[in-house]
DNA sequence: CAGAACGCTGACATCTATGTCAGGGTTCTG
DNA sequence: CAGAACCCTGACATAGATGTCAGCGTTCTG
């Protein structure tokens, strides 16, 4: 497919996969006429390409894990668990603070709205947020390190 | 304690506790001097936003969600329900992106390992990474679409 | 006290990610 | 065929993260 399609199915711009071309990332065959030319395989790279970079990668670092781009889990992949698992680490604990601080907002809605209803028991009635849902979101429960400063000295 | 313990601890440079000033995400308090004086909380804080900035984050888009980064998940919350149900949102998308992030870094770890153990099945072996071991950090599990090409179109 | 170590501000510099525009082909369609 | 819709390259532009240096006060220590 050429690039707009291929950049739709991505979800990013042409210049971005421009972008990831000319950074070494990718390098996309071309038809006669200079029109580039994205297989199925081209677009997986380009997805990975484009999580690693908004999961935080600059296109420098993931050339350096470029064996990580690859369909096939040949090449060892060097370098690239290290630093995933460090993201990793960032990650889990903003997941961790959000958790807690989903659960602590949750309860104060409940302690409200039982206050309210308990209140306006008979009167007539103002209907502040009548039936709030819980938006669901995947399970919560531990809570390690709450507020955690440091995970891991000298960094970068 | 003062900038240089405090950028110590969070493992960052003074140049970024005093960026994520600028930036209006903290305000930290000043001695008679003029020193900047950490407090825990502070340092707290500041672990959250560099955490969210390593994630990907920038200073504008954390600015947004400025409610999740104090400690107590208490906050004013004057303007009620539709304050608290106003932050949940956020808080909830903000964990959809994580857990998007978090996921899309699991899947490629995992496809690393697999591959990785397939490939050096037997062999002299060069303790390539010995014991990957999957960070717990809430439950995880379903990984469809391996290479995921997409995953939701119009994003951002 | 002198010098080291540290703090502050502001300016300039580099790197990346991205956007957008220009100038100029190529393809598809009514 | 004419115009729309695409593609290409290259350049200029912005924003944000970071580094580093200068010029200047403050603290701590031998």
């Amino acid at each position: 497919m050429r690039a707009k399609e291929a950049a739709e199915r991505l979800g990013i711009t042409q210049r971005m996969l421009r972008h990831y071309e000319k950074a070494g990332l990718m390098d996309i065959r071309r038809s006669e006429n200079g029109y580039r030319i994205y297989g199925e395989a081209d677009l997986r790279r380009a997805g990975r390409i484009r999580d690693f970079i908004e999961t935080g990668f600059s296109t420098r670092e993931i050339r350096t894990m470029a064996s990580c781009l690859t369909d096939d889990g040949a090449g060892p992949c060097e370098g690239g668990i290290e630093q995933l698992l460090q993201k990793l680490g960032h990650i889990d604990r903003l997941r961790a603070d959000l958790d807690a601080r989903r659960e602590a907002v949750l309860d104060r809605l409940a302690m409200l709205r039982d206050a309210l209803s308990n209140h306006l028991e008979g009167s007539e009635s103002q209907q502040v947020a009548p039936d709030i849902t819980v938006p669901e979101g995947t399970p919560h429960g531990r809570r390690p390190n709450p507020a955690g400063v440091e995970s891991g000295a000298a960094r970068r």
